[in-house]
Formats: structure tokens, C-alpha cells, sequence
DNA sequence: TGACATTAGTATCAACTCGGTACTAATTGC
DNA sequence: GCAATTAGTACCGAGTTGATACTAATGTCA
């Protein structure tokens, strides 16, 4: 294959563990078992469409969000050799992965191809990266979802405990959830009421700039 | 040509706009005439190194910084005819463009191909999400500026005005800059104090979620 | 030369925000 | 009923923000 491929990055969160799809290489023996779902880019469909379907086909389930994470070029052992990989990452409310596909916890992933790796890397810091710009947090959740839920994805993807008042506090001013009139008693203790996602926007941005976030990588 | 392009987004400030460096397109005749920055991709080299190299040719100067911002697809006019356009978006501080090339205000382009319409909003947009987290408006200037210059620069890029003894006070906090011992007298007023570029790394990102993006682009 | 306009930079203060601690609420298990 | 457990809230001191108003240093022009 001379061309170009499309690859995915689906992510879910699963229990205490953030976990990502990949696929049996059926093609290849006993090493490189697994890939990012992949396939070769078809010069007549847009790009996003063509990452939708091949999350929808490799998980059984919608990406509930996507996007772009740019191309990759190193990395020469990729899976059907392809010159360049348009990479995408995305995320889906936990459930059973299909036939051939697997949800391996990112801090426990079988060896891939390089360039799959610098792939899965990549995603992973965009995700991360865009936690309070997209609403990623809110997207890897069933549709109703408990305030406990939401913050536990939060904390598992900046890795950092989060204070429970000043969290939902935050998140009431936003706007950004309603309450449903369902309540879930998750064995002990007291039941929690559930959440749907209901953004309200709001006009033009306020405040000042925050500097903090560059004192992290000041290239 | 059936291959693939790489095509640089480069930004300067000039005065009270953004501008973008065009190069003319000299294969072409009355219409179309400018087009970004754009070569075949060698296949042989890293991807940033060949756009670092595009930028530094088309502007005469280097891109003080440089990062991809995907592949694009859409909008069949490219100049080259490539399958895939692999886009970058860097920024410098301002010069005189060198030959066959000129600095366009971004309220005021002339008419590009389609793709590169596209790769030009996307580069203008990433620009703007990225300013809290990468040092581009420190990048925009040159090494030496005045608080008052970096500001004008924020507010540019966010298209609103800032309160100047909060962005002093959120800049000096974060160990950003350094004062030099020059001071630039810029005709009437006192002469403002020339500061560096100088972060001091932070351990570890503290504070709460912060939802209010999420507000703008609820997808 | 001295008032004045102009731009740089700082001080003060009230309102707001954050995060720690400790509380109340509703459920299960014994 | 009572302890244990999880959900959700109240309070409060410390820190941050942004409006206003101030001081500082220069050029301009009468």
C-alpha cells in the first residue's frame, strides 16, 4: 500500500481505568496482535465521516465525540504500510467491545505498531489536553449520569483529586447540567440524582488570562 | 500530482491586525494568485522539519513556533492537486516578507484556493485555543517587549480588552517574564520597561475544572 | 520653563472564588 | 434501632479579581 490510512483512537472509561480499543490483527502471527482500528483513506468521503464509521464498525458503537488529531508520517511499521496516518481521537460510554476488539486500560496496552503508539500517545495528551474546551467528560458518560460519575471522570483523566463542592459548584454556575428526576441507590448509602448534560450557552467569554498552564511546557 | 502537500499558516502581529504570509502563485495567471506556503511531502524527512523549512523560505525569517494542526481534505482546489494537505500554523515576529511573499491582515485575504481557506480559518482558530497553553503571544514579539505590547497581543487574539493590573499581576505570578534594564521611550509618555520571555517551570497544575469553554462550542 | 497631554505602572478596596472542615441527608446491613 | 456508607450542603478564612483612582516619567507647546 502506497497511500494514505485513517486510524482511531476510541476511549472509554472503564471503572478506575481509562481504556482504549484496539483490534485482532489477523494478518500477522504470535507478535503485533493488535492495532488501532484502521483502514485505507478513501479520497472520496470526508475525513470525519470516514473516522465515524470505522470507530462505529471496530466498536460496535458510536463515537459520541471525535475529532482530528493531525497526521502522522514516523514511525515506518505501520499496519498496511500506509505513507501517511490521519489520526482521531474519540470517546464512547462504556460497553461490551465488538468481535476481534479488546479495551485494554491505557496504562496496561499490549505492544503495537510505533507508529500506532505514538498514535495512541498523542490521543490520549489531546484528550487530556481538551478535557475543558470539548465536552469530553460528559460524552464518555451514559446520557444520565450522577455528579460522583462525572467528577471521577474528571479526576481520571487529570489524575489529580478534585474538591466535591467547588466542583459541582463550578458546574452549576456553568450551566452545563439539569437534573433528571431519576435517583440511583448504588447499593449502600444514600442514592444520588441523576444528571443529563444541557448546555446553556453563554455570550463572549469573561474573565482574565490564565498563565498557569504554560509554566508546564515552555517550549 | 497524486501525492501529498504540506502547507504553513504563518501569523504575525502587524500593528493593530493579525496577518497571514501569502506567496504568489506564480503558475497561475489573473485569478487565485496568492496561496500559503506549500511544498510536496517528502517522505523521507519529519513532518515538522519540512514545514519548519517552508515557513522559513516563504518568510525569510524562522517560525518561532510551529505545530500541525491536521490533515484537510475538503475543497478539491488545492494549487497542487495533492489527496492530502498536511497544515502547520506558526507564528513569528513581524519583518518585511521576503520576495514573491506579503504579511495580509486576516479581516482582509485575498481570494485562496478553498482548501486553503479552510487551513487558514483552522490555523486562526487553533491559534486562538491555544493561547493559554502554549507561549505563542511570547512568540509573536520579539525577544525583548514591553508589558503593554504583550497585552495589545492577548488582546488581538482574543478580540477583547483586558484589565491591565490583572493581566500584571496573573503574569508576574505565573514567573513568565523577566524585566531587562532597558526602557523603551515610544515618543510621548513615560518609556516603558522592557521585559524577556523567561518561564520558571511549575510542578504539577493546581486549582479546580474550569467549564466556562465549555459554554461557547456546545457540541 | 512650566502647564498639560500621554503613556507606564501601582495602590486600595469591595466583591467574588476557592478549598478545607464539618455538617446534614438518605440509604443498607446488622 | 444504630453503625456504616455514600450524597450533598454550609460555613468560613484565604486568596483572587477588576473597578477606580492614584503616582511616575516622558514629549509638546505655549
Amino acid at each position: 500500500m502506497r497511500g494514505n490510512s485513517i486510524e482511531t483512537v476510541l476511549c472509554t472509561a472503564h471503572g478506575r481505568h481509562l481504556a482504549v480499543l484496539l483490534v485482532r490483527d489477523e494478518s500477522k502471527k504470535a507478535r503485533d496482535k493488535w492495532s488501532l482500528p484502521w483502514a485505507a483513506l478513501d479520497e472520496s468521503a470526508a475525513l470525519d465521516d470516514q473516522a465515524a464509521r470505522s470507530a462505529n464498525k471496530a466498536a460496535g458503537a458510536r463515537a459520541t465525540w471525535l475529532v482530528q488529531i493531525g497526521a502522522f508520517a514516523e514511525g515506518k511499521r505501520h499496519p498496511g504500510k500506509a505513507e501517511l496516518s490521519v489520526a482521531f481521537v474519540g470517546v464512547t460510554p462504556h460497553r461490551a467491545a465488538a468481535k476481534n476488539a479488546k479495551w485494554f486500560p491505557v496504562a496496561d496496552l499490549p505492544p503495537v505498531a510505533p507508529r500506532h503508539r505514538a498514535i495512541i500517545d498523542a490521543a490520549l495528551a489531546q484528550l487530556r489536553d481538551r478535557l475543558d474546551r470539548a465536552p469530553i467528560a460528559f460524552r464518555l458518560l451514559p446520557a444520565n449520569f450522577t455528579l460522583g460519575e462525572l467528577q471521577a471522570v474528571y479526576e481520571l483523566l487529570l489524575g489529580r483529586r478534585l474538591h466535591k463542592a467547588s466542583f459541582r459548584r463550578s458546574l452549576t454556575a456553568a450551566f452545563l447540567v439539569e437534573p433528571t428526576d431519576e435517583w440511583r441507590s448504588e447499593g449502600r448509602g444514600r442514592p444520588a440524582q441523576l444528571f443529563r448534560y444541557a448546555p446553556r450557552k453563554s455570550r463572549g467569554r469573561r474573565g482574565g488570562v490564565r498563565f498557569e498552564a504554560l509554566r508546564e511546557s515552555p517550549a
